[in-house]
DNA sequence: GCGGCTATATATAAGCT
DNA sequence: TAGCTTATATATAGCCG
């Protein structure tokens, strides 16, 4: 579309891709308008350039989260409670390790620290290392 | 584009609506594919046509929700409810406690624990039950 | 690097089957 | 109804200031 044909592979010229970026960004965005109005379509559109500038378009009358709803509905998949899952999956790790950091703590804090002999400490950093909860080293 | 010029308005006649919206459905997906490869560009295109068919086009190497989290962090909207960031705030607290813990017991491993004294233990306690974080106990 | 300017490449509205 | 075709409308690559 343009004096002449180009493939479609990345623009290796930084300042080439960005022009073209802005001007695709324009001709996509508008396209997005063009196909949700003539047809009654609901559109979401997110773009992020290279230079990380975002930019969007949104069907009117309807929202990103109610499009984002839709599309869990229609493609089976889950994006919230994906996100949620991976949150609390990452809470419950972190939570062992944090648990089992207390645990250790306790265990150094409540001790006469002279009593625990070179084993002692060396079992405990295992311990440590490896992540273990409510191991008990015996006190 | 085409044999005659149309106006940007709903197609009423729903054949013709439908056909349109076919033809350009595939027209902005390789649009969107073009832009993401031509520029590297981030992108997520998601359409439901007037039928409910929902077609979507996400960028190579990356997922719908990345485009999502960067989409939040870009404008600043939420996407993901209040129950998501109680989760995301719980992750950042437990997080910042287990560094913290992290950091106190990287000092204790790290040294002759036989040379702390009461009062650095004390100062070491206080330190982990306030959740400080990147505070030096002196090594 | 940015905003116009064309020549061309593409997309697509109508038609046709 | 769904494809295929073709005349036109658009998008845009390469340039220029």
């Amino acid at each position: 579309m343009g004096r002449g044909k180009i493939e479609i592979k990345r623009i290796e010229n930084s300042s080439n891709r960005q022009v073209t970026y802005s001007k695709r960004k324009n001709g996509i965005l508008k396209k997005a308008k063009e196909i949700s109005v003539l047809c009654d379509a609901q559109v979401s559109l997110i773009l992020f350039g290279a230079s990380g500038k975002m930019h969007e378009y949104i069907s009117p009358s309807t929202t990103l989260i109610d499009v984002l709803d839709r599309y869990q509905r229609a493609s089976g998949k889950t994006l919230w409670d994906a996100k949620h899952e991976n949150l609390s999956n990452e809470i419950d790790r972190i939570k062992k390790e944090n648990d089992s950091m207390q645990i250790e703590l306790r265990h150094l804090k409540g001790e006469d620290i002279t009593s625990l002999n070179y084993k002692e400490l060396m079992n405990l950093e295992e311990a440590l290392e490896n992540g273990l909860t409510g191991q008990d080293f015996g006190g």
